[in-house]
DNA sequence: TATTAAATGATCATATATGATAACCAGATA
DNA sequence: TATCTGGTTATCATATATGATCATTTAATA
């Protein structure tokens, strides 16, 4: 069993800074080098992405990937459904 | 094409982490719940983590996700290197 | 010497991330 | 109506992360 809800937050987490920024799904993706629907598979949290994708999507959003993933896991969100 | 020195650079901070902690990567392994030979292909870099993977390691250590990868990468160390 | 622990590496199977393509939906606008 | 943009989902192929097991190496120690 995967975490749902970790991908979840980190795609919110993705979602919130690209509407900060204005830029599109298909931009942001563009900016990344990969498809759009994978970029919108990561905001829904239908995947568990990887660390490279993780650096390119702070690369697109110009901020360290430490901010990227700078979110509140809260216990009920998560930890139970670890594998 | 994969980012091999993003991977060994996540690794060493893993390892460094660990070294300071004075925990075997068999021990971190079990609090991660997976296997030790996968703790030496993450601290080795031969492997390219997963959210998921990089978030129980981050429980196991004790530190915010943002704090395992908050760590400097040099342009002549990877920029050049993403697929 | 033997023995133990820690780290590493090889290999195979399985699960899944991603690439790639296609289709669809909603909203805006001509 | 038609057309465009942005977002979403489905599907398939390929690459690879991880699980699992086994073996090897190295260092420490008896």
């Amino acid at each position: 069993m995967i975490s749902v809800n970790l991908s979840r937050i980190f795609g919110n987490q993705i979602r919130k800074l690209r509407e900060e920024r204005k830029i599109s799904q298909q931009n942001l993706a563009e900016m990344c080098n990969f498809e759009k629907t994978n970029m919108a598979r990561i905001e829904a949290g239908r995947t568990n992405p990887t660390l490279l994708t993780m650096y390119k999507i702070s690369l697109a959003l110009k901020i360290p990937l430490s901010e990227l993933v700078d979110f509140e896991i809260k216990i009920d969100d998560d930890i139970e459904r670890l594998s």
